[in-house]
DNA sequence: GTGATTTCTGAAAACGTTTTCAGAAGCTTT
DNA sequence: AAAGCTTCTGAAAACGTTTTCAGAAATCAC
């Protein structure tokens, strides 16, 4: 333990008497407001340079009552989509010049809550987040106040807020017809459980319409509900148990994918000779599966980058003393096609 | 364009005057500070929970001299190591009552720069940084100030920081024992260009040595740098032509192992039938490859906790008035074997 | 009943900025 | 030469907290 005498730390003040002139005329220099004349300009900045003195943004914030920074809370950071999400935000954050701060809630809503609040009392300019819970009543709260706010990836009901989402419907669309243009027409669906979100629903609701448009039934066995790994397993050998086994699975989440892959591998199942998988969300990995795996790819990055625009406009109008209409943007899924499915490429 | 009147926001003065008490006493209430008559201390956190009332961070942190966060900086969010590591940090983070922002400076030392100055400002209590850059100045500033900072798996020589990486020369032995112990003779080695960082050279040196150690002499020609796609099938394709063909592939990054695979495939070459390959740093992915992939697991998940751990202890000992000596902490790898270098499993 | 503690509270001074207000100095214009 | 603009600058008042200082009220010891 060796005792560094801690430097003080740098204010405007040491920077003005550096330069001979009042903190205002540094401040001014700083936020080039107001007139200056050109050789304080210098001196100042000279100053500055020479002491590499860098402002406290808490106490500029705490003055100008923003930060120029937003929030982003994410649910499961450890999913490659939300990678591609975080990288659309980030780029659309720089190029306004707005900084960007992360939390995860790991899906947990009371997680989730003293996130927002952590966020609030950073006194950031605005949040984009992607719900973990339906019933949040800051949500609400947020909204009355027209805090800017940004739902990513899914919809929350009952609350009017900015949401910039997937068309989920179309996705599972997009995948049964794949599937039954394949000549599929037993196809199984596995999903996580529900906690509520919207997703899920979407997507097993194009799944039910797609079936029928191709006239096939929806059967209740083919939708699997499953938790963890062993659940998933546990599923498979029941589906491929009975008399009506599938001829194809839909998963709807790329861990659920890769847990789904290995319960077939544990049960001897080749894919795509046995029986058809598709993935939903690309990967990085998804072409180097054994097979390359057809997915539906969701358009991540710029999900990402809508939301964040989004959020920064309704920012700009807040502190114009407006308000913007609460808009909901869609974005298309498309498929990606492998060979996961028994597909012949040439 | 609707008008909602926006709310002022509320202060301590509200809570107060709510409560019929001085500011000085919610503020006592709140950081559970000096005696404060049980009465009096119902009647303030009644008013704070009627109000809904929030601190301004940025107010109690100018104060303070202290925000109680800290910053981590990381240079390949994509890279799903990465990922396990920030889980450990943010474990270690949550339950020492920190909170954690997150910037990426996608290795990019200007925009490493730019990170650093972004959380001084922000006054944040200490930094966590995958380093981009070794010669960075302002390293060489923050430490000479005691400010606190711990490096994250690469070392920069000439800078007493404390340092958590993993022992990548041990890395890099164990996979080339791993390889020479199944009668491999012929290892190529496959790395992303330096810029300058440390694991690289570690872990070229580590296969160097291991090659000694078994009586193998290392041939330049195997050792491969490659920085796009391209660049991996070009180099596999002449190392395929000539005449010393290898009999085993050591890939150093998991992104560049799925080029590997992508420039094997290409060729119709077959794994581990043709060429045996392992990769560096384990992936939820790695044990679905086609062939599951022998690896060298990294304890990233241990890492990050312990970086954050360090770092901790170093912002108290700071607030005590002491400085800690840096310390290096080095942790070790493990070898995860599967089928991918032709091992034969029972 | 006096003095010394202990318990409680409020006024006011910080923390490091930005911004308002006012005024000085240098130009034009009359 | 007075008046009116520009152009420039500084003093001082915020911003919303915590903390110091001082003092009031209650409790205790004699």
């Amino acid at each position: 333990m060796t005792d560094i005498p801690a430097k003080r730390k740098l204010t405007i003040e040491d920077v003005a008497r550096q330069a001979g002139v009042s903190i205002s005329t540094v401040s001014r220099v700083m936020n080039n407001t107001d007139y200056i004349a050109d050789a304080t300009r210098r001196k100042v900045q000279d100053a500055i340079d020479a002491l590499d003195y860098r402002p406290n943004a808490l106490a500029r914030g705490l003055k100008q009552m923003k930060t120029d920074s937003i929030g982003l809370i994410l649910s499961d950071l450890q999913n490659p989509f939300w990678l591609m999400v975080l990288e659309g935000i980030e780029d659309a954050c720089q190029e306004a010049g707005y900084s960007l701060l992360i939390l995860n809630s790991r899906d947990d809503p009371e997680k989730e809550g003293k996130n927002i609040k952590e966020f609030l009392m950073r006194q950031l300019d605005g949040i984009i987040i992607n719900p973990a819970s339906e019933d949040n009543p800051l949500f609400a709260a947020l909204a009355a106040e027209a805090f800017p706010l940004v739902f990513l990836n899914r919809r929350v009901k009952g609350v009017e807020v900015d949401t910039v989402v997937a068309d989920n419907f179309k996705g599972t669309m997009l995948a049964v017809s794949h599937l039954a243009a394949l000549g599929k027409n037993r196809i199984a669906i596995f999903l996580y459980p529900a906690n509520g979100i919207s997703p899920r629903q979407e997507r097993l609701e194009g799944y039910k319409q797609a079936l029928a448009a191709h006239g096939l039934e929806t059967d209740p066995a083919l939708i699997k509900i499953v938790e963890t790994k062993e659940d998933c397993l546990a599923a498979m050998k029941q589906l491929l148990s009975g008399s009506g086994k599938p001829d194809a699975i839909l998963s709807t989440n790329n861990r659920l994918t890769l847990e789904i892959l290995d319960a077939l591998g544990t049960l001897n199942i080749a894919v795509p000779q046995d029986i058809a998988l598709l993935g939903y969300d690309e990967t990085e990995w998804s072409k180097h599966l054994n097979p390359p795996l057809t997915t539906i790819r969701q358009p991540a990055y710029e999900m990402g980058r809508e939301a964040a625009e989004r959020l920064i406009l309704a920012i700009a109008a807040k502190r114009r003393g407006e308000t913007m209409q609460p808009v909901t943007v869609q974005l298309e899924p498309t498929l990606v096609i492998r060979e996961s499915c028994g597909e012949i490429l040439q």
